[in-house]
DNA sequence: TTTCTATATGCAAATACTGCATATCCAATT
DNA sequence: AATTGGATATGCAGTATTTGCATATAGAAA
């Protein structure tokens, strides 16, 4: 499932129009995106948990050339689902 | 920041009473987690992909005995941040 | 208050990560 | 509705990182 079948299921689930629905949509993921550029993680009770996570920075290899090369320090978005989340899935 | 905070800032920027503001989110994650329940992954541009990783079975340990156990595959929900969101932390 | 979640512990196995080419797929513009 | 530029999936090798187990406690959320 992309966005645009997301927001029309949204659309009909919320009564807006498909316009109203991506927007209603797009301000949510926008306000967890503000959230987490401030440092701050996003706790969703029942869903799960949307952090930053520091990488440290490694050594890797480009696995075409088997030449070692330096990987730079970096951070990633990180969800953990929540035990809610994970019992749906495992019975 | 919390589920209800999150919905404080989303009830101000959607112009909605909380209690809508709460409705409208949980009808979004309730509709991924319907797409996730029937395998299809959620594609959302700009933000991420959710989906259903499967793990297969394995050997664990119980740290305060020490012992080996066999721990069962499972499945779990997977959130893969999009490029754009990776790029947002990177510089 | 009562339920849920993070944390901490040791350790084996699974998985992520890297560059890059190709194939596929999506979003937006025409 | 069709085209196109951009984003993502895949595969590869080897190492770094994560995962997940049991369980109690502390802290936070409903």
């Amino acid at each position: 499932m992309n966005k645009k079948q997301l927001v029309v299921k949204l659309s009909g689930a919320l009564n807006l129009s498909k316009a109203d629905a991506e927007r209603t949509f797009d301000t949510i993921t926008n306000t967890i995106l503000d959230a987490l550029k401030g440092d701050d993680s996003v706790k969703i009770a029942g869903f799960g948990t949307y952090k930053v996570a520091k990488r440290k920075a490694r050594v890797g290899r480009n696995p075409r050339t088997g030449e070692q090369i330096q990987i730079a320090a970096s951070q990633k978005v990180k969800f953990l689902p929540a035990k809610a989340l994970k019992e749906v899935f495992n019975k």
